[in-house]
DNA sequence: GCCGTTTTCGGCCCGACTGTTTTCAGTCG
């Protein structure tokens, strides 16, 4: 496969097409010895691309992608003509100046720009082959600055590499958590320790992970250690010692814990939190007022001193911001808010009243309503709308429209037995490629609350399947659009969809879009999210229960909200019922 | 190439590790 396969052409590409563009100039102008902070500043705009929630190439066209942070006059030109030719001319230059053969060695571990250069210009490796040729017969230590070692590391790499080893390997994250959360209580009831943080991307609730990082304090550092090495979950230990140690699960699931002093507890749990482009900003603002950040504390160069941090809120404190939530922590404008004091007031699980989104035996779930209903009730939920899939599902689970009727009665007459939670008929219905439902309108009309949802033809074009959901945007009696995007977490991509288009019919029709929580979708997605709330879009968080259990997936969608920058005004389902019930676009168009 | 409650020019996050060197550049996270 080609490193930066080239887009069809046509009219406009996404924001990961052009993200992909700046990536590959980035790597070449590396290769071809600019200087660094230019290569650089390719790579942040390229991340600043792919987040984006609106269309860069719109945005570009109208001579606007500057607003974008990290993309100036430059950028902007270049993107446009990327537009207008489907390439960058600087990029088909230095294109034909190094053979694609390069860029794959500057990605082994070891070898980086500089040093693969020098092996192009000095002994003509352009590939890996050539490069594995070399190394065998002892040739690379002919240029300045490689030797043996050098030799063997090269070799190590190359079999390492055929051997599909350093692959990226992500995990959704509550296939980590599933691990890491039992491991942590472990180790917190260990008498040896103080204090047990999980940090990383974890801690910051992204959609997946590719590691565990665990930060601790303890009296006695390596009996922690040890105790961490010999739980039943840990099947290899390295480096074992008063620092921590490096953990592999059964489950294959690599575990980092650092043990470190608890006066610095603060500083090591705010630098493992990450993000790097947060890190990394938050460093950039402390250089303005004289002070440098790192794990191990806070240098201030007007009197020299390295200060240490107890606490997170130090760190943050001793730079005059006010503490970040970790879900926050992207560099999306959230160091600006918290020197402003205009962060938001996060939505928090508690807040959340009702669930809007429930299958049972009717469909593809697993329990009786009632069973659902105890279950929701046992959680805390104040209502719960059953909404089985609709007629065309296929599979065994579709319900007929007959089949609806009887299902509208049994949930009425549960209603009225059951104490402590309201009940509620509605229906997940399949929004047909044409964008058409398929219940009658006057069946859809006897329901409480209709989720519309695409189930099939993922494949459709862009602008046909953004039709497809804006109609049913535009239909009366479609409260909500369920997991917009339809993709699944390191599985499937999100199909080709104008969400911002989606998100104004949403706005001008009164639609609410769903965060489904289920762990592998976590779909809208946070930029998604955010960009909804902003339009005044009602946000609601489901879990998409199919048995009891899955009502716990809940904190899976608030965290995709929090990651967001959603308040619990913003998630209309904090809301009681009767308040919630007004909100509904059939219930706008009554009155 | 981007960017500005010190700046429209001159900076650009911080530290560990490695292998090759006589003091450090390149790579990595």
């Amino acid at each position: 496969m080609a490193p930066y396969p080239r887009a069809v052409t046509k009219a406009e590409p996404t924001n990961a097409e052009i993200a992909l563009a700046l990536d590959e100039l980035g790597d070449l102008y590396e290769l071809d010895g600019a200087i660094i902070h230019r290569v650089v500043a390719y790579r942040n705009a390229a991340k600043a691309v792919r987040e984006a929630s609106t269309s860069v190439a719109g945005l570009a066209r109208e001579g606007r992608a500057t607003q974008i942070p990290g993309i100036g006059k430059t950028l902007q030109e270049k993107i446009q003509v990327l537009l207008e030719t489907g390439d960058i001319p600087s990029a088909a230059k230095l294109r034909a100046k190094f053979p694609a053969g390069l860029l794959a060695i500057t990605r082994l571990p070891g070898l980086g720009p500089k040093r693969a250069r020098l092996l192009y210009d000095e002994l003509a490796i352009d590939s890996l082959d050539k490069l594995r040729a070399a190394a065998e017969s002892e040739r690379l230590r002919t240029v300045k600055g490689f030797g043996p070692k050098a030799e063997e590391n090269v070799l190590a790499a190359l079999a390492a590499r055929d051997a599909g080893e350093g692959r990226e390997e992500r995990v959704v994250l509550s296939r980590a958590l599933a691990v890491a959360e039992p491991l942590v209580a472990a180790l917190r009831d260990h008498p040896a320790a103080d204090r047990v943080e999980l940090a990383g991307s974890a801690r910051r609730w992204t959609d997946s992970v590719k590691d565990v990082d665990l930060i601790a304090t303890a009296h006695d550092p390596e009996a922690l250690a040890r105790g961490a090495a010999e739980l039943p979950t840990v099947a290899a230990a390295t480096g074992v010692g008063a620092a921590g140690a490096k953990l592999t699960t059964y489950t294959g699931m690599k575990i980092d814990l650092r043990i470190v002093a608890p006066e610095q507890f603060g500083n090591l749990l705010q630098h493992f939190t990450g993000s790097k482009q947060h890190n990394e900003a938050l460093r950039r603002a402390a250089v303005r007022r004289g002070l440098h950040v790192s794990e191990y504390g806070v240098l201030d160069d007007a009197d020299g001193e390295t200060r240490t941090c107890t606490t997170e809120e130090d760190v943050y404190a001793l730079l005059g911001l006010a503490y970040v939530e970790p879900e926050l922590r992207e560099n999306r404008g959230e160091l600006e808010a918290a020197a402003g004091g205009s962060l938001p007031e996060l939505v928090r699980i508690e807040d959340v009243r009702g669930e809007l989104h429930s299958h049972t035996l009717a469909s593809d779930g697993r329990n009786t309503i009632q069973e659902m209903a105890l279950a929701a009730r046992e959680r805390g939920r104040a209502y719960l709308a059953i909404t089985d899939h609709s007629a065309s599902m296929g599979f065994g689970s579709d319900v007929p429209p007959d089949e609806l009727e009887r299902q509208i009665e049994r949930v009425r007459a549960l209603d009225e037995t059951t104490e402590g939670i309201d009940l509620l008929i509605g229906s997940e219905v399949n929004v047909l490629p044409d964008g058409s439902l398929d219940y009658d309108d006057d069946l859809l009309a006897r329901l409480d609350w209709v989720i519309a949802s695409v189930h099939t033809s993922f494949r459709m074009a862009r602008e046909e399947m953004t039709a497809r959901i804006v109609a049913a945007c535009e239909h009366p009696w479609v409260d909500c659009i369920g997991h917009l995007t339809g993709r699944k977490i390191e599985r499937r991509p999100p199909y080709a969809l104008d969400v911002e288009a989606v998100i104004e019919a949403a706005a001008r029709t009164g639609t609410m879009l769903e965060i489904n929580s289920s762990p592998d979708r976590r779909d809208l997605i946070d930029v998604h999210a955010r960009a909804a709330a902003a339009a005044g879009v009602p946000i609601v968080i489901n879990t998409d229960a199919h048995k009891p259990s899955d009502f716990d997936y809940l904190r899976y969608g608030v965290a995709t909200a929090r990651r967001g920058w959603l308040t619990r005004e913003d998630v209309a389902n904090t809301r009681p019922w009767a308040q919630f019930a007004r909100m509904r676009k059939r219930a706008r168009a009554v009155r």
